[in-house]
Parts: structure tokens; C-alpha cells; sequence
DNA sequence: CTTGTATAGTTAGGGTCCTAACCAAATTGC
DNA sequence: GCAATTTGGTTAGGACCCTAACTATACAAG
């Protein structure tokens, strides 16, 4: 995780734009900040579930699982989290030697295991779940209703760039 | 580095508002969207560098001794990079057995050493910025002068709150 | 059936970043 | 001037995540 404390201000990319004029200032300005915000945000996460004795793998591990019922592949689970399945099997063996989740063979194919959450699985995650959701909400308190819609508009334009 | 595959829908997000029905699912939506676009674009920095043979860390180093000539000092870049002085050693280590930094002893204080591009260090960064900064840009072709400033106003709302 | 390829999962090794402990120089307070 | 604290920097060890190489099962084609 890395973290830019001190981007480039308006007069920096000025000279910037001047040194290399066919640069989009103003675009990188958007990105920059844009970069800047989900860093903290993350950091931001990682810090609260910290504090209530979860690494923020394990929380989305036992977020998927909570959502998946049934019962998640590690190789699914790692799609999902946007990690490999080596990340995956690691906090697997971790999450499963503190008995968070369970594991059971997979009825249609003997390579995979089916990966459930247990019972200390799901109450560590209600434990967790309001206070992590607060946190978040909190951070954009100072929107209203109409600038959260024009901001998930605007974001939505930008993800599409980044697939 | 963390990432959200996998955000919440809508609906999921909806049924988790009727179990805790103080949470605002609204701000949820938004928060996620921005750690998951963050994520996305230092990724994209990332790979973009990588293919120039820099780290992000490393062409972070170069960009704050290229704006700052007289030189830094290790705790300085620490505090502008946003990670520890420990993360700072170590990176200069590399990047002065790489000869892409020169460091001299700091005449106001025995213990410092002021930090500062070698030839080798400008030359790198001048090769790499644009491209790296055409590739930022292209994210947010999408928006208009219009959409880019809203979208900086409700970031910098955004941001006041994790300052 | 056998050979080739794709897929589920594990392991080893490396990069990045952290905390904690430490050294040495600077500063502060008596 | 001298003890106590602060500050600049390094090192050791651990957490997280990656790639690459490996095992074993599944599947597809001849």
C-alpha cells in the first residue's frame, strides 16, 4: 500500500504542463487525488478491523463467505478478492487454524474443497460489521443525497476506463 | 495492497440496511466505489513504472527530490511519502547502490545527510513522467472541464474528513 | 485408453511495508 | 555542564502479496 502525502500542487503541474505541453493537467489532478482518496480510505479499514483483531483479507474473506452461503472454491474467492490463489490458500490456512472457516470436499470435483464460514466465523463478522460500516459512512457525511449520486455518476464514467 | 473485486450490489447492500437499519447505505455505496477506483489506479501506476523498471516507491523518491533540488532528508521523504523512515532506508539504499540518488552530509545537522538526484536519477525520471502521466490522464478522458472540477469539489469534501 | 492441456491447490522465495529495538547526535532543563 | 528527552537513521523480524514451480485431478481429442 502506498500513499502520496504530498501530490504535485497547481503550480507544480503548471510547469509541468509547460515542460510537456500536450499533458492534461487538469486530468491528472482528478487521477491523483482520486489515487490519494481510496489509499486513505483502505488505510482507513485496515485500521479499524485492526483494532477489532482482523487483517483486512480475513474480513473479506469472511464478508464472501457471509455472502455465499453455499460455500466458495479458494480459487473463487480468490477472483472476487482480486488476489492470487497463493494469497488465498495462505489466509485459508490461517483463517481455518483459528477455526473461522470451515472446509469440505467439493461433490463435483475431488481437486477443490467448498470453504464455509463457521460459527465463530459468523459471529466475529456481526461483531464486526456495524462499527467497519459506520466508519465508512462517516467519511462522506459531509455529501448530500444529490452529490453522492453525482459522484457515483462521475466515478462510474472513470472505472469504466479501468475495466 | 487490497482490493475490492467483488463490491456489494445494490440489493446486498439494501438487506443489510434492514438489519442494522442506523446504517446508510448510501454512503456505503460511494465510500466502497472510491477505495475500489483508488485501487484500480495505483495499480495502473504501478504496472506502467514496473514496465519502465521503477517501483512505484522508487518513482516516488525521484519526483519529490526532483521538486525539492536542495535536497531532503531521509525523515522528509518519509513524511511525504506517507510510509516510516525504516521504509525510507531501505529504499534509498537501493536506489544509491543503483546510483539514482546521491546523499551528502547535512551541514545544519551532524546526524541527517541531505538526499538529492544523481544525473542518472533525472535522466530516469525525465524518460519516465510522461508516459506515466499520459496514462493517468487517459483514465479520466471520460469527464469534461465541467465533471472534473465537481468531481474535485466533492473529493476535497471527501477528503477533509480523513485528513 | 492414452496423451495433452487446463484447473484446484500448495509451497518456496522475493518485494514492499510495518513495528520495535537500537545507536548517535541534538536539544532541553536543571 | 550534565542528565533526560527528542530526533535522524539503521537493522531485525514479521505481515501481506506476488510469481514460479510443483502435485494431482479433470477433461478433451485422437
Amino acid at each position: 500500500m502506498f500513499d502520496l502525502r504530498d501530490l504535485p500542487d497547481a503550480t507544480t503541474l503548471e510547469g509541468f504542463g509547460k515542460r510537456f505541453p500536450e499533458l492534461d493537467v487538469s486530468a491528472l489532478q482528478v487521477v491523483l487525488r482520486l489515487a490519494r482518496l481510496g489509499e486513505d480510505l483502505v488505510r482507513l479499514m485496515q485500521d479499524g478491523l485492526m483494532r477489532d483483531g482482523l487483517s483486512l483479507r480475513r474480513f473479506f474473506v469472511l464478508v464472501l463467505l457471509a455472502r455465499n452461503a453455499e460455500g466458495l472454491r479458494a480459487v473463487g474467492l480468490a477472483k472476487k478478492m482480486g488476489v492470487t490463489k497463493a494469497t488465498v490458500s495462505e489466509v485459508l490456512a490461517g483463517m481455518a487454524r483459528d477455526k473461522l472457516v470451515l472446509s469440505s470436499a467439493d461433490p463435483e470435483d475431488s481437486r477443490a474443497q467448498l470453504v464455509t464460514l463457521s460459527e465463530q466465523g459468523k459471529a466475529l463478522l456481526d461483531a464486526v460489521l456495524p462499527g467497519h460500516y459506520q466508519r465508512l459512512a462517516g467519511v462522506v457525511e459531509g455529501l448530500d443525497g444529490d452529490e453522492r449520486a453525482e459522484l457515483l455518476r462521475l466515478l462510474a464514467i472513470v472505472g469504466n476506463r479501468l475495466g
